[in-house]
DNA sequence: GATGAATGAGAGTTCATTCAT
DNA sequence: AATGAATGAACTCTCATTCAT
């Protein structure tokens, strides 16, 4: 593992702990078992970690998703593995889930002239799979894809803190991607579509 | 309007546009037009202006929403006007929007010993709907109240970004609740159960 | 008693507790339960009230020792007088003792201009009694006032620490000026003179 | 001269030109030429500094004093080569002596876990040096070693003053030690003892 | 490339002093 | 005369960043 690699895991360890500004560099530097002077040979500043650190990481999650979106057509099942496989990686990836959620909205404060491109285009694979229903017929109409993704990230991400919180992680990623599916699919599915859930009111 | 208050609406001001941690006590005190020394008459610390935003204007939005739904008893209805009351005081009030959505998830980071209780308090009460709801018939028996609380306020913090983001601010509050409804009662709604929108599958 | 009075008291209580520079000027306005403002309307400002606590505190003492002193005219008895009241004042009043410990040595740092006569007028009263001492031919000639006095000072002031110091507090007023007396009386009594002290070697 | 040193060579010069309180960590810094910062890498705040000048600058000549000690076995001259190597020190490195007087009377308000174990020591070996003489019938009996260090410590702290305030400093060491050692020794001599001074009163 | 000692700007906080009431 | 809320200068300490080795 090279030594930008190891900065990099080292300081998604630290900001999920102590968040980004709480951080200090030597903590980083301690955690990645290098320099504090070394950390410059890679990154800017600590901005630059951070960015870095979202990118890369998020990067890993959008190259995943994208193969396994890949493999399916039908948007309800794209639906359910987008969903499913958010949870799976923020339940095993706590430290990532907490620097995306603690640090997604700092960002742009910090940075005015940074746009976190990574991440639209994570949240925009989801609105690209609502329209795609769309046009099949299979989701509503009147669903505005552009709200849809906010909504459902929104969800996703608040939900996934409910690792990280104590009080009620006894929950699994099937049970909580199970709860929001039967809600998401639910509620966007046209109404006369066929609904992915057996469960569904179509059944005459 | 008293100092104490001044205080807090130029924190939520400050730390709205800068951050927690970016903003310095002298920013506070000067959008308040006091001396810096004057914070430290009514709060401890920069922590505690922080917590006491967060409960004071919580605390606000949380009699209001109380008030409202006590005049209220269809479980549909009462999250309607949750969520329509939500986006509306987020899009009037944006600063108070940025400090819930920036701040809330560093709170427990920044201070170990602080449970936030008025915003469970809040949450709560979406948990408490989807009770009532589901003891009624009228919502689904298997969503669990605890996860869609969670869901719920996830989605609505995400949405109302839209208007502190710039590209798509244009969506009025209406929009944005019909849509988020929209999912919503058809997804928690009873299968059997009689749905508010007219285009539900109920018509056999 | 009146406030100013009042002030001086409470402030010789919480210099001698916190040190001059640790007190706060609150604690000696609470302590004296007045006003902060109302502090400065008998003081210019805080050093002005240390000095003032000075020139009162040890004011009074000179006056004490004065009138015990003007009774008497053998210049042995006169230094067992001074020893005596010095150590018995400082144990009565710990306050002061810590105050003039630990502040005469600051004062000077302090304020440049500021000649702290009253303790001069202090130290020198022992200068003149070796002075009459040497003239009357009890004392030894050898002995310079000037050197004597700052030496059964320094003596005087660090043994009354014992009481403030936990470790040796056991002993009595008596014990410490009888000791302290032995050693200096001993020691500047003329080599051909008779001793106070029936042990002394005048006994051919 | 490591950086350490110099720090501390600084902070003794600036403690006692201004005292401790008044003293600004910046002022230390300059003086030892080094930034602000640099002093955090070798002490861990400013009351950390106080108490190594006290400790390394007491410890240097509680080494000097122990090395002359063990070349001699007579308690009187035991006690004459503490109070003159005593006086050297003091009037040679007047900034130290200033540093003693000010601060020794301070600390324990400031720090109240220190126990300021070198100073102990210090005049420790004083009232050993009382108790060997004691033992050997060269000293009184009747006087208390713990009483007797507190008293000629005192008195040489005192009048090592003679020569920061300006007004009697003409005195030499030599003229100092010696009234010092007359006195003392004269008054702590045993009566029938054979006393160093040949002008005693032991000539029949 | 790698190190980590050194830097110094900057921020939170305190508290003597003031002044409107 | 008395109050105490308000002021703001000043100080300690932190930590991102640099650079000589």
């Amino acid at each position: 593992m090279n030594k930008r690699s190891k900065i990099i895991a080292a300081a998604t360890k630290v900001f999920a702990k102590k968040g980004f500004f709480t951080a200090r560099i030597s903590d980083i530097a301690k955690e990645a078992k290098v320099a504090d002077g070394t950390i410059y040979l890679y990154f800017n500043n600590k901005y630059d970690i951070l960015i870095s650190v979202f990118e890369e990481e998020i990067g890993k999650i959008i190259e995943q998703i994208k193969k396994i979106l890949a493999t399916e057509t039908d948007p309800k099942r794209m639906l359910e593995m987008y969903v499913t496989r958010h949870l799976q990686t923020m339940k095993k990836n706590r430290n990532l889930a907490e620097v995306i959620q603690i640090e997604l909205r700092q960002t742009n404060k910090l940075i005015k002239e940074y746009r976190n491109t990574k991440f639209i285009e994570y949240t925009d694979m989801m609105a690209d799979i609502v329209r795609l229903g769309q046009s099949q017929g299979v989701f509503r109409d009147d669903i505005e894809p552009d709200i849809a993704k906010r909504f459902f990230f929104g969800a996703l991400d608040e939900v996934s803190r409910i690792w990280t919180t104590s009080a009620e992680g006894r929950y699994s990623v099937e049970e909580i991607a199970g709860q929001l599916l039967q809600i998401i699919l639910t509620g966007i599915s046209a109404p006369n579509g066929r609904l992915a859930d057996p469960d569904g009111c179509s059944a005459t």
